[in-house]
DNA sequence: ATTATTTATCGTTAATTGACGATGAACGAT
DNA sequence: ATCGTTCATCGTCAATTAACGATAAATAAT
């Protein structure tokens, strides 16, 4: 991983929704969009906006089923992640 | 640490400069900031500007000696932050 | 006392972010 | 074929960020 790549990850994760939505998604292991914003008194297109910028990050993926899309955290780039705080 | 202080200090990750300053802190240990102004291709006041973002995270501190300050990774906020990663 | 060194802060600017409502696209169900 | 559901995207606005140069504050050295 780049220091840009580790950026855009570490950047994704500061600020406490978009924490608490990846916190969920580990816990729920897949959700649709809709049941993120059930859960946060935000708008549908703000939590939208936050899964994307969680998903260009690459710590989070979508897959598109129909009308909706199952968000999940992507393990392989979390696992790379967890690794890099380890040996900081 | 509330996820407010832990989006603090992923935010404060989330710029490749600052990244690279916190991993030189932990190799150097301590250092002044004219140094870290040495590295990087950016001005004195912006260096200082991304100190203070990391210092108020609280991953990193300073300590003031004369007229040059000491900075140094937090190592009990670092180790917090590596231990919620973890069970992350 | 003056000067040099070191760092923090101020003011500015362009760019980015975070929130929203409105709209559009894709699909499922009737 | 129409309607409802689900989600993404657009446009907007206020607030924040990232960079800079200039300046100020604190100390060290002469």
């Amino acid at each position: 991983m780049t220091t840009e790549q580790l950026a855009k990850i570490f950047k994704a994760l500061g600020h406490p929704t978009r924490i608490k939505i990846v916190e969920h998604l580990i816990h729920i292991n897949t959700c649709v969009c809709g049941e993120i914003v059930n859960i946060f008194p935000f708008s549908q297109s703000t939590i939208s906006q936050h899964l994307k910028i969680l998903k260009e990050s690459g710590i989070v993926c979508g897959e598109v089923d129909g009308p909706k899309t199952y968000f999940c955290v992507d393990k392989s780039v979390l696992e790379q992640f967890r690794q890099y705080i380890k040996t900081l």
